[in-house]
Formats: structure tokens, sequence, C-alpha cells
DNA sequence: AACGTTATCGGGAACGTTTGCGTAAAAATA
DNA sequence: TATTTTTACGCAAACGTTCCCGATAACGTT
């Protein structure tokens, strides 16, 4: 099937009008006569013609659209990232494709020439768990393309980064299944070498150190695909499990890890909060009708959004090369409900 | 900032050749010998020149892209059906934009007319819950733009559909609701004039008519904006729990207006299943974490977005006009979990 | 009357690529 | 050796648009 549009050189056949005349009128030059404008423009109307975004790429070698490379958009923390991106790049006149890696380093590379050679003006990217090299990214970025990292930022590589406070989010959510008589917490999180799981486990650390409690590294355990294998994260707690001191409040990093664990946690039988008071890094809008309702930190994925797509359009727009690099530290928030809070706190 | 990748006319000057024969070698042209291609070739190779889509797109006046408008990515049924549709458009050398019209009328014809403009191949739709008219859609269609409708489709335009099993998916969770006792039913749903509303209240009545069960419509409740409001969705279950006669299931039509009402009973403080059992519509993977465990209709949301997908790209891809078109309908699964089983059924 | 202004418009190149056509040199044929 | 065929490449147009550079006419200025 074929879509023909209507062409600038067809109104001017129409008209008797050169294109170069009719472009003029369109845009409303100064040296186009006022009658001949009306003319152009009320044609133009009737016809319904919409200038080739194609062609105008083409001549103008810019695209007016965003890349967006995140791990999976069935990801409350993303979709709502993604949301925000939206309501900024719409507002500036910017579409934008979204691509998902799926975690995995092969596809985040493919997706990424593909989204480069596609001539997007810019990027804005999460990495996949998987990605421990940057060069791809690197390369792209020193040829010029425009990149913003957000959430997962890759801290080698030298340009605009926005992330929530990992550090104070982890630090909270610890000390608050500390203040609620935990003495052992576990930490589920995502590949050690992602800058969010670094940030939540010093949190976690600090966390622990600040209040008496020793560090136990045995305790830590990592979900390489961040909890899209469910597998991962049920090991990972049968290990806590079958240490000798048992974990009795556990720290769940990320959106998909946190509801793996309470999958989990059903399925061993362990009965929240009472064996095990639970608090997640999650952007979930259920919180509240899980079993039981959930305690989170919750992060500002829309403002992250937001902020990271207004620095990645000041970067392209920007007449000279940006070489003064901004690191924003967007505030989490504690919502505490059930799942963290035991009913009887002396009982221990 | 410019981003300035390497053209066919920077490898010509470099070795000397004219466009013409590097655009033929890198094509494996037969009319080039096998020493200039392979000159090309690594040349080509050695400073990674890639075509650029958009002088491509200009000459054969087609994208490599295909259009998705839904309402929500942070949807379990439409991100589930966007995996499907990627799936197949990579494979077969499309890019995919998504666009979300947040259930909004306005919105969405904005998003249609900036998708249609920017050239996209094709769309693959699902309407907004406000859409009642089409010609929006009809007028793109009529210019030769191939579009597939799914999940909500439009009737009124002949192309191809794809959908779940609306009508016995419904059919079957309301029978299973009488089957464990329920007396008298309430089904909240979406806007009326969407198609999966009708169809789905067809399977309800249905399995009531059967059951000799006496159909009300006090106990039909719509959720105009497919449960993004969460007011709409407790208003809805209020005025049902006013009547004379109290519902004892409840058929919750959708992701979000499942997950609503689940928080709205918890607010009313109606214990699920014993003060009301409860089956959704919806795609969620985190049923069993719920409190209790929901029993759902799950659609085949990753085949709806493949079928869909593969109709599409077979219609544009078409030498002659498409005048056949397929309504493909595939089937849900039903998941009983605990929320639909009345722990003591003989009670009431 | 000869020139400079101004207003209004058209010609054509350019963006990166493909492709029909033309053509020189090399090879094959007569 | 003269002719034809083949091989291997270049030229230029085209896709839709913008914009620099001219061109033309109608004025106004000396």
């Amino acid at each position: 099937m074929k879509f023909e549009p209507v062409t600038i050189k067809d109104i001017g056949k129409a008209l008797g009008l050169s294109t170069s005349t009719v472009s003029r009128a369109l845009r409303g030059s100064y040296e186009i006569s006022a009658e001949t404008k009306k003319l152009v423009l009320e044609y133009a109307e009737k016809i319904n013609y919409r200038p080739n975004p194609i062609a105008l790429s083409l001549k103008e070698r810019r695209n007016h659209s965003l890349g967006i490379i995140v791990c999976e958009i069935a990801n409350n923390f993303f979709s709502q990232a993604i949301n925000g991106i939206e309501s900024i790049a719409y507002n500036r006149g910017y579409h934008v494709i979204i691509s998902q890696s799926h975690e995995s380093y092969e596809r985040e590379s493919v997706i990424l020439d593909h989204l480069a050679s596609r001539s997007v003006d810019g990027l804005l990217i999460s990495v996949s768990s998987e990605t421990k090299d940057y060069e791809h990214f690197r390369q792209l970025y020193e040829k010029g393309l425009p990149i913003v990292f957000f959430d997962r930022i890759v801290n080698e590589i030298n340009t605009h980064k926005v992330i929530a406070d990992n550090f104070k989010g982890a630090f909270d959510a610890t000390e608050h299944l500390i203040k609620n008589g935990c003495k052992k917490i576990a930490h589920i999180t995502s590949a050690p070498y992602l800058s969010i799981s670094v940030e939540r486990l010093e949190g976690y650390k600090e966390a622990l150190r600040k209040n008496g409690l020793e560090y136990d590294e045995k305790m830590v355990h990592y979900s390489y695909h961040g909890g899209m294998i469910y597998d991962e994260v049920e090991e990972a707690l049968r290990k806590a499990f079958k240490q000798k001191q048992k974990p009795d409040g556990l720290f769940a990093a990320g959106d998909r890890i946190t509801t793996a664990c309470l999958q989990a946690l059903k399925k061993l039988d362990k009965k929240i909060p009472d064996d095990i008071a639970v608090i997640g890094f999650t952007n979930t809008n259920m919180g509240e009708v899980f079993n039981p309702p959930l305690s989170v930190v919750r992060q500002p994925a829309f403002e992250i959004g937001q902020v990271a797509t207004e620095l990645l359009i000041s970067m392209i727009e920007s007449k000279r090369p940006v070489t003064e690099f901004e690191s924003k530290t967007l505030q989490t928030e504690l919502i505490i409900r059930e799942s963290s809070v035991k009913v009887n706190n002396a009982k221990k």
C-alpha cells in the first residue's frame, strides 16, 4: 500500500508558483506579498498539507526525536520516568523513541546502534544490568551524540546524570527496619557493578554501622538480571535463610526484585512482617493492596525523567560544545505500611 | 552539539570513486569489480560507515517504522503486547514508536497527526476510552496509511483486527463466580462505547442468563477513564453496595480497574472473598502476592501484539491494495486463586 | 534620462542515497 | 585487424525541503 502525501511542489503547480515561493509563503517570509501568502496558506489548508519531516531532517540534519533506552517498560519506575520524559519532550517539539534492552548487553548494543543510525538527536539512557563495558556509549558520545544518563548511570563518561538519592533512600529504609527491631537484615539488589547497586549498598552499610549492627556480606545477594529471572531471587532468599543467624528483615532493591521477593517469601512460607520485615525500593502504586501492604522507598521517577530530558535538550540545542556537566540527585520518599512494622516488637 | 556521521560521499572522496560506485559496491552489485568492492567494504568497515536511514526514507518513501498508540504503557496488558509487537517488528527490520493517549481523545488525535506526519509506515492502535468518533482514523486510513486495531478495536473501519476472546473470557469469569455461590455479581468496566466493554458485558450477561440469574443494570458500572481515575471506581463500588441486594461477587474488567477495585474494597472494609468474591480481567503477573491472591482472566497479550504486527507488516508490504481483512480472536485463560473462592460456600 | 531601491518572485544547489543511462577501456569475436 | 560484446565505472536525476543568489518590474532619486 502506498500513502501519498501532498508536497510543496503540488501546491506550486496548482497555484503556478515556484517551490521556493511556496516554501517562503508557508514560513511567512517578509519577501512574499500578502496576497500570495494568503493564497498559498489557504490552499495548503484546504488540501491539508503537512511538511515532510523526513525531508526536513535530511536538510537540517536534525530529527527532533529523542531515543530512550531502558531495561523494561513494564516496570513502574521506568514507565513513570518515561511519562516524565514525554511531558517535557512533546512540549519542546521532540518525539520520543522508546527501546528496551531487557537487561541484555547485546540487545543494548544493537539498539544503540540502531538508534544512532536512525539519527536521534540525543539519547536518554539507563544501562542494562549486564553492562560492564561502556565503550559503545563512549564511541557515540565522543562523536558528538548528546547523551544523558539517568537512574543507572555510568560514572566513567563525563556528561549530565540524573539519579534518585539512592544512598539516602537505602539508608532510611535500612534504619527504619532497625528501629523496628530487625537485627539481621538481608539485602537483595541488582548486579553489583550497577551504579544504583553500589549506592544503595553503601546506604545500607552506613545504616548498619551507625546503629551498631555488623555488616555481613552473606546477607547481600545480587540478582544479576534485576529480578527478571525469578529463580535468581528465590535462590538468594533460600541462601539467606540457610545462614546460622536467619534474617528478620529484608531490604529489596528495585521494582522487579521487590515483587519477586514477595512471591518467593510466600512460597517459602515466611510470614511478613513477623518472620521477616520487608521494605522495597519500588515505585509500584499498588503497595497497599499487597499482602501485607508494602512499605517502600519511592523514587521521584516522573521528575527524574523530566530533569534528564531538560538537560538533554539543552545539550542538543546548545550552540557551543557543552563542557560543564551536572549530576542531579533527587530525593526519595519513605512510605511506611505494614510489611515493615513488626506486630510485636518486644517478641524478639 | 553536532553529530557528523560519515557519508557515502566521504568514502568516495577518500577512495577516488564516485558515489554511485560506492553505493553499488556496498550493495554488492554485480557490475562492480571484486577488488573495488573489497576496497570499499573494508574502508566502510574501518570508518564504521552506517547508511543514513533518513535519506533512504526520503528516497523510498518508506520509513521502516511502526507507530503504536495505546492508552498507557504502565499497564501490564499493553506492556506485554508491546513486547510482542517489538519481537516481530525488529525481526522484520522495523522500528517501533510508542505513544500514549492517556485515555484522552484529544491527545490521541494529536499523536495520530504527529505519527502520520512523521511518516510511519503503519499504525497499531488500541483506542482511548474517550474515543467515540473515528473520523481521525478513517481519514488517514482512506489516504492509504495501513492501520491494524488490537484489543480496543473500531468495528466501523474495515481493516485487520486482533482481540482476545472477551466474550468467552467474561462468560467464564462470571460463571466461575456463580459456581462459587455468588448470587449477585457486580461488573465494573470501561467506557460503554469501547469494543472490549460491550463484548465483556455480553459475556457477563450470557453467563447470568444461562445460570438463571437475573441481569440487573444497577450492578453494571462504567469507569469512563478505564480505572485511571480512582474515585470513579470507588464511587461505582459504593453505589453497588447501596442497592437493596448487595453484591457478593465482582467481575472487574481491565488492569487498572481491577487494582483500583482492590484498593477501594479495602477502603470500604469489604472482605475478599467472603463479603465479595473478586475476579479481574487483568494481565498482572503479581496476582498471587495480592491480598488475597487474585483470580484473573488472562489475555494472551504478547501473542495479540505479535499477530497484529504480522498483519500490519503484510499490509504494508503488499504490492496491491488489501481488500480481504481478518479479525483474529485469541483465547483467554482463567486462573483461579483465592479471591474468587468463598471459604464457606454453604454459609449463604 | 539614467540610475539606485525596493518588493516579489524563480532558479538551482544542497542534504545522502539509489538507479537508469551513458561510456571508456578491456576482452572477445569475427 | 576491425568489430562487437562485456566489464566497470561515472553522470545526473530524483525524493521534499530550505535558502542563497539572481532576476524582473515598478518605483523613486538625482
